[in-house]
RNA sequence: UGCCCGAUGGUGUAACUGGCAACACAUCUGAUUCUGGAUCAGAAGAGUCCAGGUUCGAUCCCUGGUCGGGCAACCA
């Protein structure tokens, strides 16, 4: 009976796996399938990434660009990259160029179709007017103190501008004033006409256009009236023939107004259909603009670029690869519930990734000399080694090999329990594609308890790779050469923030759960020679260390690495 | 206390639109290993927020709650 039931759930779960990968699907492309099926908007399936450039781009944004060019491959469709640079106090090309090289490089392409919201302010205009000849919008007078005092509370709701009932020709030239510049900062408004009792704030009377003295990056100083968000958004998807505008939640009570303006001014058989879904929230970091800035001008981190931050710039500095990312964001999935993502499934996301492709090096963090005794003193032994055991193409390379060499300090102990593998006194491990060594002596500073030097015997018939050298030791350690190794300069990065979710703590700001050890730099870090001539944004994976990668910092008198990840270490694991 | 949205193992996402819950990460075994990595085999872990209802049968449909999130910028 046992038997029975086990065997059929077994087999049910093949099942399921197989359904699975080809049948489900996410919430948005059950509404594309569906609409595909109806031959919505001609059968046409055409997104588009909308960033305002005034910030870089996170892992959050990676998520929504790895969704909206996804869908449009996936369907046969295209993507276009939109700057909604309707504010230009607040936008800057640095955060342009940023951007544009950050969706590059996470390997996305938009072709000829990079627009700018404000490539369509004329035509905005022009269907303000249309709104204002229509009655659906008009001037205020007020400032925006007053305006906010008049829109009510969530529960309670809002009073009629007294300027509302203005006449159209009135409207007209008033809005054709602001347009030319007659009226200061601040001064008047143009308003839709709606609602001021609508239980969606957004529909009560929402501000169009405001007066701004400002030039903008793109249309210098042509304009100074410039529309909101609200009234850009939807008609410049329509523009570009966008049919699903894929945003976050917190624009779902904007959704009715989107419809509204698209009643007010389209019509035909085409429409852009908003849909939205839950941003990426992740453990131990912080996601919203404002904190990353605060972060980066208060000096907690280098820059945007800080291989900490949360950011494509920072991920790529800190040596993820596009393809992680993009893997990442496949594994978290699409849905509408509000989540925190383990920051463990990214860091398993880079190591998946690195495991395959990087090439595996010899480095020493914390270096422990050790002199093999009987190892002729000027001898240099060139050992033939393998560049990435899962991947033979990847072929072999040199290794030299001398009388005295570096291990890791935390090799060895002095009284090592037997769970230990490493080294200890009388103790064998095996030297990483050299030689199995016994730990004869050792020497320590009695006053400190620190260990200064090891002395070994090596075993000339355990050679890697050599017919005699069957013998097993239990541990596999990493070493470099001492006179061959080259010093470097390793940059130990860990996570940013010791809580979990340091921005959802209520009366408490955020940068108390600063990681005080987020980045650690060791003095005496030693590579192996063959790294001698490096590029920036080499990744390798130092044996049982991690994957790192070269910074932009580096030179080739003074290397630079950043580490990208550890290895999963279960005995570390073992010891907490 | 108005409107909108959400609720499935520790975390995230599924479940062929009604047939008693799957996958990934994390966790834990064991095998294997010249990386305490990788790989392989396996285990544990939710009975789907609660209460009613419809139904032979509900994670899925209906009703009412509860809890969480969003909405009051001339920001996006």
């Amino acid at each position: 009976m046992k038997i029975t039931a086990t065997g059929t759930k077994e087999k049910k779960g093949v099942e399921n796996k197989n359904l699975n990968s080809d049948t489900s699907l996410n919430f948005i492309q059950n509404i594309i399938e569906e609409d595909l099926k109806n031959n919505k908007n001609q059968g046409r399936v055409h997104t588009r990434f909308p960033p305002e450039p005034n910030g870089y781009l996170h892992i959050g944004h990676a998520k929504s660009i790895c969704l909206n060019f996804g869908l449009a491959k996936q369907y046969n469709g295209l993507c276009n990259l939109r700057f909604d640079d309707t504010n230009p106090t607040k936008e800057e090309e640095e955060y342009i160029n940023s951007i544009i090289e950050d969706i590059h490089w996470l390997g996305f392409d938009w072709e000829d179709r990079l627009y700018y919201a404000s490539d369509y302010f004329e035509q905005l205009y022009k269907w303000a007017i249309k709104l204002i000849e229509n009655g659906k919008a008009y001037i205020d007078d007020q400032d925006s103190e007053q305006i906010s005092e008049q829109k009510g509370t969530p529960t309670k709701p809002g009073k009629e501008s007294p300027y509302r009932k203005r006449s159209i020709e009135e409207n007209l030239d008033l809005f054709m004033r602001m347009h030319a510049g007659e009226f200061p900062d601040g001064s008047r408004v143009l308003r839709a006409k709606i609602d001021m009792a609508s239980p969606n704030m957004h529909l009560r009377d929402p501000v169009l256009y405001r007066i701004l003295h400002t030039p903008h990056n793109h249309t210098g100083d042509k304009w100074c009236i410039y529309p909101m968000y609200d009234f850009t958004h939807g008609q410049s998807d329509y523009l570009e023939g966008i049919t699903h505008s894929i945003c976050t939640l917190e624009f779902e009570v904007h959704r009715p107004l989107y419809d509204w303006f698209l009643d007010q001014l389209i019509n035909g058989n085409y429409r852009p259909q908003q849909i939205e879904f839950a941003r990426l929230n992740l453990s131990y970091t912080v996601m919203s603009k404002r904190m990353l800035l605060e972060l980066v001008e208060q000096g907690y981190v280098t820059g945007w670029n800080d291989p900490r931050m949360p950011t494509v710039s920072g991920l790529r500095r800190r040596g993820y690869t596009p393809e992680s990312i993009r893997n990442f964001a496949e594994k978290i999935g699409i849905a509408k519930r509000e989540n925190i993502i383990d920051v463990a499934l990214l860091e398993h996301s880079v190591r998946e990734d690195l495991n395959k492709k990087a090439p595996r090096v010899m480095a020493v963090l914390n270096p422990l000399k050790v002199v093999i005794t009987n190892f002729p003193e000027d001898k240099t032994e060139e050992l033939e080694t393998e560049n990435n055991p899962e991947d033979p193409g990847m072929g072999t390379r040199k290794l030299p090999f001398s009388r005295e060499i570096y291990i890791e300090q935390e090799d060895f102990m002095e009284n090592p329990s037997r769970k230990y593998f490493r080294l200890g006194p009388g103790r064998e491990v095996r030297l990483k594609s050299a030689y199995i060594i016994k730990c004869e002596n050792y020497i320590k500073n009695e006053k400190t308890g620190e260990i200064i030097e090891l002395h070994c015997t090596y075993d000339p018939d355990t050679k890697s790779g050599s017919a005699t050298s069957q013998r097993k030791v239990k541990g596999t350690l990493h070493w470099v050469s001492a006179k061959h190794a080259i010093r470097a300069e390793v940059r130990l990065y860990d996570r940013l923030f010791n809580d979990e979710d340091p921005a959802g703590k209520k009366d408490r700001d955020f940068k108390e759960f600063l990681n005080p050890d987020s980045l650690k730099i060791p003095d005496n870090c030693l590579v192996e020679p063959s790294l001698k001539n490096i590029k920036h944004g080499d990744k390798f994976q130092f044996q049982r260390l991690g994957y790192f990668c070269v910074d932009q910092d580096s030179i080739s008198d003074k290397l630079v690495f950043n580490r990208t990840v550890t290895l999963r270490n279960t005995w570390a694991k073992m010891n907490k």
